[in-house]
Parts: C-alpha cells; structure tokens; sequence
RNA sequence: GGCGCCGUCGCCAAGUGGUAAGGCAGAGGUCUGCAAAACCUCCAUCUCCGGUUCAAAUCCGGACGGCGCCUCCA
C-alpha cells in the first residue's frame, strides 16, 4: 500500500482514497505572467510523478486539477506593458506551460482550471458570502479579508504560533487597514484600470488564496479533497490560508493530504535573476540537453529534499537514461525460442523492488535503481545466451511498466525519433560501410563511421550487424 | 527570536536498529578488425565527539558545517 507524507500531521501514513478508487488531488498551478522555469517544473514533474504512481502501480483513477493563476498584480502588469488584453497575456504564458510540460512527458491533468473563468469567479463569489454569513470575513475600504481570530485551528498546517513569529521575521505591514496583521485578503478592492468582476463582492479580484480553495472544491467535489499539493513554499501562507477559508466555509476538513515538494537549487545557490540562474526548458535544450534528461535528474532524488541542479548533474543524467534506453532496444533484438528460466525471477524480483520503492513514500531513487538491478541482469544473461525472445518480451514488458511511471525512456525514445541525417542515408552509409568491412577494408569503414559521428549519429557493431542511435 | 530540514565513495543518490542499493566517472580484464555497447573484477563504514544497545549510517545528547520557513515565490 501506498504511504505518503503528509505536512499536515508531520508523519507518513498510508494512503487511500476517500471515495471509492477515485483518487481527487488538486495541485498549485503557476501565475501565467512568464515562462516557467526548472524549479516550477521539479514540483510539476514530481506531482506527475504521484499521479502515475496513483494509477500504474496503485491501480487507483485520478482526478486531478491543476490550476492557472491568471489574474494577480504580476499578469495584470504584464499584459497592461504588453499591450494585450489580460486574457491574451495570460493564454500566451498557458500556452508555454502546456508545450514545456509535454516536453517533460507531463501527462495532463483532468482539470486545468483559469481563476477567471466565469464558473470559477462566481464559486469564489460564494464562498465570500458564505464566509460572511458564518462571521469569517468582513469588508474594509472595499475589500474583503478573512477575520484569522474566527477559526481557532488557523496555523495548523505550518506549525506557527503568534509568539514566534516576532524578532527576525518581517511583520506584515499592510496598506490596507486590517483588524489583524495576519489576516489575509479574499477579495481585492478594484483600482483604476484593472480588471475586476462583481460576484456579489463588489468590484475588485479575487486574492491570491481564494481561486485554489474554491476551483478545488467546484471540481474535485468533497471536502475533504484526498490528496492538495504544491512547492514547499506554499505552506506558508498559501496552503495555510485556503484552509481557513475552506474550512470557515464548509465546516469540514479541507484535504486529508498535504504534499510537497522541496525546492530546486542551482549550482548549491537559490535560484534568483541576479544571479542568473533561473532557467526554462528551452534553455536547458539551447544547452544541447534533452528534456527526458533533466525529468531523469528530477527523479533521482526524493522529493522532499533539496535538490542541487547543475550541468554535471544533466550530464551524468543523459548517460543513465542511455544505458537503461539502450537495453530497452537491445531486448527487441533477442530472438533465441529456448527459454532458461534465468530471466524471469529477475523481472519478478524487479517489479516487486520498483513498487516497494514508489509506495514508500515516491521513492523514485529506490525505483530507479531496480531498473537497473534489471538492465544488469538481463544483459548478463543475455551475453550467456541464456535468453528467449519470449523472456526478453517479459523484461521488455517490465521496463515499459516502469517508464509509465518514470516516462523518461519513451521521453528519450521520442527526442531521438528524429536523427539529425536522414534514414535512409543512415542505412544507405551503413550498407556501404559493410561492404567495405566485408572487403577487409577497414579504412574505409571507419571513415563512415567517423562521418556519421561528426553529424551526430553513433554506429555500434553487433552479432546481429549494425546499429545507429542519435549520439 | 521561533519552527524545521540536511551532512553516506571523485560526482549524483538510496538505505533510517542487524552489519553500506543504484547511476555517472575511474582502474584492470573478456569480447571486437578497431571502436562502441555489454559483461566480469576493483573502488566508502556513513562530518566529528560522547551515550543507549548483543548490535547504530540508522536511536539519544553535544559540536562543527550547509539549508529552508516565519515576507511575493514551485
């Protein structure tokens, strides 16, 4: 069974969904205001990453929606400099994210919900009101704010306490005149040439946390929703915050739940425009990497650590995925009809390592290394002549169950598609390279081979004849 | 000031009471026309100091080092 940490309760425990096998997760999506960049994408692949997990190796269904934040002071700046309407600025940035996801083999949520969509608008509306009605909220100037002091389990989550908070930690000085400093915006009065919507709360936007707490609930149905995720950074007052708003409204637990993923750090620094190490997915491409490396070295460390991105990191990345895609290959190639009985143990003894890993607690470092306890066996095997083309079926079968999960060897499979020579040149050089070994003129041969290497195109020689892959 | 996390081989990284997974890199070897790939062999006692225990990288205490949150942020 499948045990998950959960920031709420600061333990691991066991996981099931609340109704039926319906698995109802709701992650924190971006602001639309830029392109996304590698940290955003860590928290993004790991949810992925939980989603698969949920349904290749649970056998649970998932419900999952994933927001975008299009309407704040950041979107609402950009599109007033670009020039375009907020909902032109804020589909171009949607736009990106979706293409940088699918790059990163991201599958997409069932639900990706815009906070300015008119549904989501009027849900946020009523969940003003009703917080009003229960003596949650009250209106100042306009806007309308979230009384802290109403709900007794408010700082639940993060684990703060008011005396704490003093000396060293910035106090929330606010222009706006709130009954306490701690209490937050639901509702932003509107100013001169913004956008704003009326749902009952006079002019203005929705604050940051409202959009998350009533999309969640419009889509996912509940509460209490099973499983509420994001980076750890919105712990504090992100999450915290929606669940007093949730909860004031509906009187019940929010999210039985609470998952998130630690921070992505560059070369040991935080990542930060100063020092210009903030980077996107293209960049990562511009650097002559593949994006199915950068979601292998997401995987290669647990989630709630730290982790530490730097080119020596993508670097080593690109050559593990190599070895297991490699093997994946080599396995189509086997063609013996005697079986040994060597090969199957081994898969069974993986497959039973790779679910063990993930239902710890996602452990993907775990999971990844009963790939390659697999990659290794079998290839010894398979350099014995001790297995059949039904036994490698079976080590294929495996490997392919595993990269539902992990997705980064189709990832790979699919950037490789597409050699940078031509097919047929490929195998029209190949032929002419035979025919010179053939001839014993060895020369000849590996003035071919050299060729193909310098535009990007890697022979190797087996039993079976010879093979290319995109170097 | 409060809360919390981390320190395992050159690099990355699992393990969290029973005697150190895996990947990358490296050395030697097998195979090969040569390469490549693959395989085999080699390559750490877990920051330090105390303590608990038959047994600790794993638990407790302390030291040193690194980091996060308390403020917009994935």
């Amino acid at each position: 069974m499948l045990r998950l940490y959960n920031t709420l309760t600061h333990k691991e425990e066991p996981f099931a969904p609340l109704h039926g096998d319906v698995v109802r997760m709701y992650g924190c999506g971006p602001t639309v205001y830029a392109r996304a960049h590698i940290g955003n994408f860590r928290t993004y692949v790991c949810l992925d990453v939980l989603r698969r997990t949920l349904k290749y190796v649970c056998g649970h269904q998932v419900r999952q929606a994933v927001n975008y934040t299009d309407v704040d002071d950041k979107t609402i700046k950009g599109a007033l400099e670009s020039g375009t309407s907020l909902r032109e600025y804020t589909d171009t940035w949607i736009h990106a994210f979706r293409e940088d996801s699918a790059r990163l083999g991201i599958e997409a949520p069932e639900e990706t919900p815009r906070a300015t969509d008119d549904e989501n608008m009027r849900a946020m509306g009523d969940m003003i009101l009703t917080l009003e009605a229960k003596g949650h909220a009250y209106r100042r100037d306009g806007s309308i704010y979230f009384k802290i002091s109403t709900l007794p389990q408010y700082g639940q989550l993060a684990r703060l306490d008011r005396d704490g908070m003093k000396d060293g930690a910035a106090v929330d000085v606010d222009e706006y005149s709130k009954d306490d400093p701690r209490d937050f915006v639901l509702w932003k009065a509107s100013k001169p040439g913004e956008p704003s919507w009326d749902v009952g709360t006079g002019a203005g936007r929705p604050g940051w946390h409202l959009e998350c707490s009533a999309m969640a609930l419009r889509l996912l149905g509940g509460p209490p929703i099973d499983i509420h995720a994001g980076g750890v950074d919105l712990v504090f007052p992100h999450h915290e915050n929606e669940i007093a708003q949730s909860e004031g409204a509906t009187g019940t637990t929010f999210a039985r739940c609470w998952f998130h993923i630690e921070h992505l750090f560059v070369e040991s620094e935080k990542m930060s425009k100063s020092l210009g190490n903030v980077y996107t997915i293209a960049e990562i491409v511009a650097r002559g990497h593949r994006p199915s490396a950068l979601r292998y070295l997401l995987l290669s460390s647990h989630y709630r650590k730290q982790l530490n991105f730097t080119w020596t990191g993508m670097d080593q990345a690109e050559e593990a995925i190599r070895r297991i895609v490699d093997f994946r290959s080599r396995l189509d190639t086997v063609t013996d009809s005697a079986a040994h009985g060597r090969v199957p143990p081994q898969v069974a003894d993986a497959r039973q390592a790779f679910k063990t890993a993930l239902e710890h607690d996602l452990n993907t470092a775990g999971a990844l290394a009963a790939v390659f306890d697999l990659v290794r066996d079998v290839n010894a095997a398979i350099d014995a002549h001790e297995v059949s083309a039904a036994e490698a079926r079976e080590a294929a079968d495996a490997i392919d169950h595993f990269d539902r999960v992990l997705g980064v060897v189709s990832l790979r499979q699919a950037e490789d598609a597409e050699p940078p020579v031509p097919v047929e040149e490929i195998e029209r050089l190949i032929g002419e390279r035979r025919a010179a070994r053939e001839r014993r003129d060895f020369a000849a041969a590996d003035r071919i081979r050299k060729e193909l290497v310098e535009r990007g195109i890697l022979l190797e020689d087996n039993a079976g004849g010879t093979r290319w892959k995109k170097k």
